[in-house]
DNA sequence: AATCGTCGTTTAGTACACTAAATTTAACAG
DNA sequence: CTGTTAAATTTAGTGTACTAAACGACGATT
């Protein structure tokens, strides 16, 4: 079951949110738009989107709604990562990462780091 | 650029491509029905969806089409990769792999695997 | 030869993400 | 009180994946 299922823009809009804790829907336009161009309507029909979907809340602050994420990054990851290894990979997760190691360019400093979290893994 | 997007089920018929080689349209059908009812009719439009995209192809065998995947199980499985890396871990692969063993579930056999690979790639 | 079943093809419809224009609502300056 | 501005909300249009019913071709069976 992939409760949290989002679309690409949604994504960013939760980006914004999780990286600035709470933002109202100009702020999160603002973001995004530095990045690529996004009408404000689009994003506030998104994020209404996103509050039906149980990801996003707002509060009422003076006049203007302030959004704030649900929906934890980690939660997010973990579905995301999980949908992948599940429907690409065939369930196995070592599967994905030797396919990293073996035809994606993964930096040195990258596998660097892989290597201690598994070392440090491998001690329990 | 995601050349590679494929549907649920469009994975599925590729999947099953992958596996057999070459199959027929009513081939596909009997094997995804093996896991999950699909009507035959359904089949066929996605099979013509994926050769518009230029991802299968046909030949003539008698009266009947036989169906060959023409991108390869690898360049999908990077292209997927590469856009869950890319989206949810911001470009970095280590990341992933980091959220991998910190909040999925993956078995001792899995690490292990994971370990040789890492390893064998540190030598170099 | 007539009909039957199996294909491929055409056409249609649903669902959803995304986009944005149009409308409404609310504060506030003058 | 009124007009301007900026916000939220409504409404509508586009693209794409998925689903499947309806149609047509064609060899096989009788």
């Amino acid at each position: 079951m992939t409760a949290t299922q989002l679309g690409r823009v949604q994504l960013l809009i939760m980006q914004v949110l999780w990286e600035m804790g709470r933002a109202t829907a100009r702020e999160i336009t603002d973001a995004i738009n530095a990045a690529e161009p996004i009408a404000h309507s689009t994003v506030q029909t998104l994020l209404r989107g996103l509050e039906e979907k149980g990801s996003v809340s707002h509060e009422t602050e003076g006049r203007t709604f302030v959004f704030v994420p649900l929906v934890q990054e980690d939660k997010f990851k973990s579905s995301a990562t999980r949908d992948l290894v599940e429907r690409v990979f065939g369930g196995n997760a070592g599967t994905l990462v030797a396919h990293l190691l073996k035809n994606e360019n993964v930096s040195r400093k990258e596998i660097d780091e892989i290597r201690k979290l598994i070392n440090r893994r491998g001690k329990k």
